[in-house]
DNA sequence: GTGAAAGCGCTAACAG
DNA sequence: CTGTTAGCGCTTTCAC
């Protein structure tokens, strides 16, 4: 329609080679009318590269993976990369049928997530870039992409002696989940700072519910603890904790300030009082692995677990009015 | 490495052509032993078919969004159909420029899916298979794939009125969804075909919150109505109308019986008592929207709108113990 | 039965 | 400056 070769067209319309600008205009214009869209395909063949990465969840989409996710798509979609999705749902079988999926159609690089933090086996997939997100691979030259949940703990726990807070109990979930051990260890590691400790009938362990933190809160009360502010292992939990706090006359924050982990909005929030918080930044960190995927395919080699820093975030549960740690429109430290 | 031409491997791998039986093997095992992946990309070129569908989700990825995924994942796993995941944020920049990327990436369709089943601007891309899930397009001539909220209405009313409750009020969220009216209209229908209607202030409608759920469970308890059961339009409306309730002494499902919408898990099952709730079915839907988006591809023609059916799931709130109306191992009707 | 050749849509290198 | 050629990896005729 231009009137010249397939040759001048794509130098034209990728803005290569010498060609006369009267020329150039005469191309884009016959391309824009013709809606032409070059074919990706064509191209990706020539090049070996697809400007493709495949997402892959072992467990299935949940809470935890649509942040992860929108981090993942924000950094990947600016470059121009195309994300395919792969739910594995938590079977070997699917994850490998994916795999090789993944493999044919030549994605550039893989992310992993999981539902937790947790360690899992790596894909064994020597030529290709993969990155590990909210999840952990057991192979050490892998690269995993981990919020720090020692940290996390810490800064709830320094939150609550801030306020004024010196006799803790945390309520938590199951022990067979790292998070739960690493997030008492940072609980730990703060009062120890303050020359504090954490008795052991103040640490309930049980399951992520609601009813699970009602249940550890009537425990709490009726013993004869002298508690003045409880950290719990995740919003379900704490929300649990505020409902039976509240029915049994319990002030919160006045008597009891409590901070939750994860600040899942619709619970953190609908909690009354609504809940101090901590924030794993999921999306921040969908980001970073995705930046680290990217350094990645550019030939960066990397490895060991990189873990990003949680942030709090205050409401009212917690009895301290502050701004949050670092402003909204921040992003974490990388 | 079997020492035969590249078209004899074709034929090979494929399963296709005249080979003799000793030859095939021979390259089979030639192929594993070299870990061969055929590259997916040449052979789209080829066949003008990519089995590569394009997810744009006009709204961020949310809770609703998560059932449809995995529906839509299922449909086209099964098929070997790979999902490009587009996350346009509601914004029609950002959905264009999917658009194109989809488009040159050569995808044999695409799903829409929003945030709410509200009506939406088609796409309008003529010469490829669109279908909109859990949103509506505009034009008639699009395929749209909804719950139906009047059926999941009169669903939730039909039980209420089974369970003996003749006082019915409703709380719902705001009036522009159209699902808050559809759902309204589907109570409206139940009630007329027991002879009955909802008064006028027995209907409130606010936001989507578990606060506002408190808030009208107030307003119906201090007015002077008698009222023995509510049908909420949310879990999370249910979620407050029911803590609002057992605050001020009402028994649930006792006093009055309550039916909630969603079948949120993780809100409806931790409000006390349980909640019964009407489910959408999203991954049904999804799964559905995939089915039809692949009869499109295969050739078949077809627009409107397709309404799924909802189903009841009964817990504590509404006070009938019965089975669901469907077996959980089933699957809606399409 | 199997190999050789052409071509899917594009781009890079080289001619002209 | 622009056109021609070759080739990315595969499948599909068509000879042999």
């Amino acid at each position: 329609m231009a009137a010249v070769s397939a040759g001048t067209v794509s130098k034209a319309l990728n803005g290569g080679g010498q060609l006369r600008a009267e020329t150039r205009q005469r191309v884009l214009e016959a391309a824009r009318q013709l809606g032409f869209q070059p074919n990706t395909l064509a191209r990706s063949l020539l090049r070996g590269r697809t400007y493709t990465v495949g997402l892959l969840t072992s467990d299935s989409f949940g809470r935890f993976s649509i942040p992860l996710m929108q981090g993942i798509e924000d950094a990947l979609g600016a470059g121009q990369l195309a994300v395919f999705l792969c739910d594995a749902r938590g079977d070997a079988v699917r994850e490998q049928h994916y795999l090789r999926t993944l493999l044919s159609r030549r994605v550039d690089g893989i992310i992993v997530t999981g539902r937790r933090a947790d360690t899992r086996a790596p894909l064994s997939q020597d030529p290709l870039p993969v990155v590990y997100a909210y999840t952990k691979s057991a192979a050490p030259e892998d690269l995993s992409v981990v919020p720090d949940d020692v940290q996390g703990g810490r800064l709830a726990t320094e939150h609550l002696l801030a306020a004024g807070r010196r006799h803790l109990a945390h309520v938590t979930g199951p022990t067979r989940f790292e998070a739960v051990l690493e997030r008492a260890n940072g609980m730990r590691a703060a009062l120890a700072a303050a020359g504090l400790e954490v008795a052991r009938d103040h640490v309930l362990t049980g399951s992520w519910s609601e009813a699970w933190g009602r249940e550890a809160a009537t425990e709490l009360l009726d013993g004869d603890r002298h508690i003045d502010g409880i950290f719990c292992g995740s919003d379900q939990i704490a929300r649990g904790v505020a409902d039976a706090l509240r029915e049994r006359g319990v002030r919160v924050p006045e008597d009891i300030a409590l901070v939750g982990y994860d600040n899942w909005e619709v619970i953190a929030a609908a909690t009354r009082p609504p809940l101090t918080t901590v924030d794993m930044n999921l999306e921040g960190l969908g980001q970073a692995a995705a930046d680290h995927l990217l350094a990645m395919i550019g030939g960066m080699r990397a490895s060991g677990i990189v873990r990003l820093p949680c942030r709090l975030v205050i409401r009212s549960s917690s009895g301290v009015s502050s701004l949050r740690d670092w402003p909204a429109s921040g992003t974490p430290p990388a």
